[in-house]
RNA sequence: GCCCUCAUCGUCUAGUGGCCUAGGACAUUGCCCUUUCACGGCAAAGGCACGGGUUCAAAUCCCGUUGAGGGUACCA
């Protein structure tokens, strides 16, 4: 029984995709799971594609959500080097062998010839498919025309009968005639592999034994799957994790919104959150818990459970987590995170023991961290607002400002600035003066938010302390004069 | 067009022939808690795509239909 070496094998071309971040979450869940090692291989074959310094937004993605590799691009290992664009010698290598054993070809013909073939292919309802036209040249032609500096590429000879086959982790059985498989280019003009060749070649000689991706790699197995018993290795097991759509089914794009996994980290979504939620998209444990570490993914993902259907990226349930995780994390954990985004909103604010308190009270009211700004601006500096808010619905102007100036006798003369105390004599207060709590405790919580919803009326007024509450209550008293 | 894959509440899913009167979570609605907003608690509504088989018994197995997705590039 071979060890598990299982891959994350991204193009960079800019901030990873929610998507393709969640079959690197399989892989390394897969990979911890089995005590296995878990790589990651930049595929740069694409020059036309490359966005410079994707490898760190790939790299800083993941780590941020906490996984890690054991082999890469910025770490090395034994079977290096993890660019494909480091590795061209080998590919090249590799093609010509298949040529010399008659299993691959070069091939001459323009784009704008292949394109024609195409167009008459389709016209004719055929499947559009090389023609094989430069299979027929002879081994002199071959030379002259290279000699002759004329473009080429390397095809892969498909065998034309017989079927293709393999056994899905997924799905099971799969399989393909032979006759609708293309002959694949392995070597494209410019010198660079194509996905094909380089990831069969990569894939064998970094010794992977799972191949783990998703389902819009199927129908190009049984191409790589050629290739592997062309060069005479044995394949990897193969796994086609189902895709994430977005709500209208279709691909996830930028056009529904947030698809890179740094945008969900600017909007103020935590890592556990992401994470906790990405594994849910196509695979769910055999009980009915939804709370899941990293850790804890770990020890129970099975790749065998893993769904066959497309999931839709819910936004909602999203949120929920991300809710879920704001309120269970330590209060000054969360103080830590919130900071970059109120300095962001253009907050004064430094990291001490009262935006810890005033983390505490808005924690399990926050869905996001970009929350944080409009929920604890407050606290900072009271907003402009209408006398208006100050009064309510049950109640009347002339109460409310005798409600507040009552407050503000009481807190005046309240010696132990602490919850009980306080609630208390507020509660007796509204008693003595005949009207409902509320009377009393909304103007005050009004008073000191200057908002419609906020926390609790006593923790505002506590938090703010003594000094800062009594201004806040004047300039709310002198409002409604 | 051709090839491949898939199909349980709106969404993510549990379910591997009898424990299913189909379970959970998100979202929705109502009630409770309550000074507001949240949180929390309780409750409701909502699903096996359709048609045939197989079987004493089918969401579960088989066939077909329909629908959806993916592939069909010198992109990955």
């Amino acid at each position: 029984m071979c060890d598990v070496r299982v891959r994350f094998a991204p193009s960079p071309t800019g901030d990873p995709h929610v998507g393709n971040i969640r079959t690197a979450l399989f892989n390394y869940l897969y990979a911890r799971h089995t005590g296995g090692k878990f790589i990651i291989r930049i595929e740069d074959t694409d020059q036309v594609r490359l966005k410079e310094g994707s490898d760190q937004a790939i790299f800083d993605s993941l780590r941020w959500l906490g996984i890690t590799w054991d082999e890469g691009p910025d770490i090395g290992g034994p079977y290096g080097p993890y660019r494909q664009s480091e590795r061209l010698d080998l590919y090249k290598k590799h093609a010509l062998e298949l040529v010399e054993k008659g299993m691959a070809y070069y091939c001459f013909c323009s784009a704008e010839r292949l394109e024609n073939m195409r167009k008459l292919q389709e016209a004719a309802k055929k499947a559009p498919m090389y023609d094989r036209k430069c299979l027929g040249l002879t081994k002199e032609e071959v030379e002259e025309k290279i000699a002759a500096g004329e473009p080429y590429v390397i095809r892969l000879k498909v065998p034309r009968d017989g079927t293709t086959e393999f056994d899905d982790l997924i799905r099971g059985r799969v399989s393909f005639e032979n006759s609708v498989i293309d002959d694949q280019v392995l070597i494209k003009s410019d010198g660079f592999p194509t996905y094909h060749m380089a990831c069969v070649v990569d894939d064998h000689y970094m010794k992977i034994s799972h191949v783990i991706r998703a389902e819009e790699w199927i129908s190009s197995t049984p191409k790589h799957i050629i290739l592997y018993e062309a060069f005479g290795w044995t394949p990897p097991k193969f796994a086609h994790a189902p895709m994430v759509l977005a709500p209208d089914r279709s691909k996830l794009s930028k056009r529904h919104g947030a698809t890179g996994v740094k945008e969900f980290r600017e909007l103020g979504y935590l890592p556990e959150a992401l994470a906790n939620f990405l594994a849910f998209l196509g695979w769910a444990p055999q009980d009915e818990r939804e709370i899941f570490s990293l850790e804890e993914l770990a020890k129970e993902f099975e790749i065998e459970r893993v769904n066959k259907s497309g999931a839709i990226f819910d936004m909602n349930k999203l949120e929920w987590y991300n809710g879920y995780y704001i309120r269970h994390i330590e209060t000054r954990d969360l103080a830590q995170r919130v900071l970059p985004f109120l300095e962001k909103a253009g907050m004064q604010v430094k990291f001490d023991d009262y935006l810890v308190n005033c983390v505490a009270l808005v924690q399990e009211r926050m869905k996001t961290l970009a929350e944080a700004p409009e929920l604890l601006d407050f606290f900072y500096e009271l907003p402009e607002y209408d006398p208006e808010l100050l009064i309510p619905k049950k109640s009347d102007r002339e109460t409310t400002k005798l409600a507040l100036e009552k407050c503000y006798q009481v807190l005046k003369g309240l010696e132990d600035w602490s919850h009980d105390p306080m609630e208390e004599q507020l509660r007796q207060a509204s008693t003595d003066l005949g009207i409902k709590s509320g009377q009393l405790l909304w103007p005050l919580r009004a008073a000191m938010t200057g908002k419609s919803a906020s926390p609790g009326a006593f923790e505002v007024t506590l938090v703010l302390g003594k000094e800062e509450a009594l201004k806040r209550l004047e300039n709310a008293i002198s409002k409604l004069a």
